[in-house]
DNA sequence: GCTATTAGTGAATATTGATTCATTCTTTTG
DNA sequence: CAAAAGAATGAATCAATATTCACTAATAGC
């Protein structure tokens, strides 16, 4: 017996396949899951093709393991938000504001996540992803029933609404962004494009004028 | 000079175009642009992969006459339920009831016209597309404006909400749809759905509780 | 320093699917 | 019917990438 993996050795390892994961990353939130090619993250990682195989299975796990990460951190942002005190309603905004704001701020990324179509092991991720938020909306919204600063109707339908008019707004192929991407980095009018937003979200959950 | 085009000869050949056409709407119904191959709309237009590139001059050409094709259908649907008599709020209750409930029926077809990533030339005649959807909804809301029964707002923004909203509901990642096809084709469920998007969309555009 | 073991490499291979083109089949006309 | 022209064919080719694997480099323990 001559060699063992030691800590110093795993830990290298451990670093490698992080500086993966951060340059897939980039990749994605550049051009979306499919012009991440894997020669590219290779390059920018600063490994050989190969080595990134002895990280991660495949192309797919890879992906699912970086959709994995981002969503955490979206689910975080908005989970926090909806924590701090406060009605329902102003709850919800700071939520939809988050939500918006940070879509804004990476709007690849943000469809990728929402809407890219991407490989079954990917779309899992998804899957939960998309739970999570859901539940996170939904639960707010019942909330608000029960305080009666939103009138009753199916929380999950709503938030699919919610979330289906800041998607779109934001990252859809409708979105203003997408034609005209020096306009959006003037941040007043992304401030005026997040507050037509949210009033209009607000606006369709409880039929109250703002 | 033994041979001219004869009219029988010209029919034959628009007949196979228009055939080959019909099997590509088909493939992308049943999985979009991205799961349509050439030798799959061949085998069901029963020519040989090779005669598809004497009628298109590529995949991409074909895709864009076919996507071109199939949004005239629907912004024409659109455009004839904004065309009937009543307020604004009415005719856009109309409107965006046609496109929901088109929607539903076609889920893949519609995902494809307003989501898919698509080739550029595609991308182009989605551009068209954007234009004359948001145009239409848009007009409406602002005729909804002057004449009162909508409150004064970006009706580009608001359009795309409406937009973003019901295709979120029915044909995205979110979609209950999508999880539970079984479901999906109870009726009843359907008109609930239905319901409830226009609602909150009515909502988000009035204010106005109903 | 030596050897066993693992990590890293990147050119070669495999795969998938669009596109081409030499060949065959059809139609038209004298 | 024969010749000319075009239409149709589909196997072969091409292109773009993911994946492999024979080889080299680095590390651990003696």
């Amino acid at each position: 017996m001559a060699y063992r993996e030691t800590e110093k050795m795993r830990l290298r390892k451990a670093a490698a396949r992080q500086r993966i994961a951060e340059c897939t990353y980039e990749c994605v939130a550049e051009g979306g899951f499919r012009n991440a090619r894997i020669t590219r993250i290779a390059q920018l990682a600063d490994v050989a093709t190969g080595t990134i195989y002895r990280h991660f299975e495949s192309k797919e796990d890879l992906f699912a393991e970086i959709f994995r990460q981002a969503t955490q951190r979206e689910i975080a942002k908005v989970t926090k938000a909806l924590a701090t005190p406060g009605s329902a309603t102003e709850r919800l905004e700071k939520a939809l504001r988050q939500f918006a704001e940070r879509a804004l701020k990476g709007p690849v990324m943000a469809w990728s996540l929402i809407a890219e179509p991407v490989d079954p092991k990917v779309e899992e991720e998804r899957l939960a992803y998309r739970k999570a938020y859901a539940g996170l909306f939904e639960q707010a919204i019942r909330e608000g029933i029960e305080e009666g600063c939103i009138p009753d109707q199916n929380a999950r339908q709503s938030s699919t609404c919610l979330v289906g008019a800041i998607a779109e707004s934001l990252v859809g192929p409708l979105s203003p962004t997408q034609t005209n991407l020096a306009a959006a980095k003037e941040t007043e009018n992304n401030d005026q494009l997040v507050n037509t937003i949210i009033c209009f979200c607000l606006q369709g959950l409880t039929g109250i004028r703002r």
